[in-house]
DNA sequence: AATCTACGTAAGCAGTCGCTTACACTGACC
DNA sequence: GGTCAGTGTAAGCGACTGCTTACGTAGATT
């Protein structure tokens, strides 16, 4: 979970997971998503997701392709909604004041 | 909001968190918390939360008192509900695929 | 079989992290 | 004024990160 939460915390692997969110993709395919870094860099970020076991890997001949794991995204976010649950009540009070705030 | 995500990712920084939480606390109270680590271990994790937002500082004489920011922490879960959104029906439809296998 | 394409991985590098020890400063207390 | 409690911060250290270049290897193509 630590691992996820790590791997999430960067632009980059955010974006990535986005692309193989709704449809599978081709490590070159991904990689040439990002004109700004290398095909090895992009190698490396989805062996971290990989092993947050954020997206799954599935060979294709040559290539092999990649897809975000649905159960673990949702046990992250699930994760992190009973974190914010934990202190809820005062949160949910001064944010709603703050919003008023803003709104006026 | 990439600051806040970082901080987040860090264990000890969300316990942290959810210490001063509900209830403001001198940043002695919260490294008496640890006994694992140094308080000036702890003072730096008070840093990056109070740099990424997450936290804010009240002075009181000789102390500071720490509490957290219920602004940034909605906005930081507003950003990742956002993000969870942005691919949910195919996660849910997933998800759920998933939970219901589990129950079996 | 030779070559090409698609990909992971090792090595190395500069930067950051989480930690410790040591020090500086500020306000309370005698 | 001198000491003490409360706290940030600088310096340094080993570990890790994100990146590049270079290489290795498995499957497709000829």
């Amino acid at each position: 979970m630590d691992l996820a939460l790590k791997a999430i915390a960067e632009p980059r692997r955010r974006e990535i997971l986005r692309l193989v969110w709704t449809s599978e993709l081709a490590a070159t395919d991904i990689a040439s998503h990002f004109d700004d870094v290398t095909r090895s860099a992009i190698s490396q970020h989805l062996g971290v997701l990989r092993r947050a076991k954020l997206v799954a890997e599935r060979r294709d001949g040559n290539r092999r392709l990649y897809r975000a794991n649905p159960e673990e995204l949702v046990a992250l976010r699930t994760f992190l909604e009973r974190y914010w649950a934990s202190g809820l009540e005062r949160l949910q009070d001064a944010a709603e004041a703050a919003q008023r705030t803003k709104e006026m």
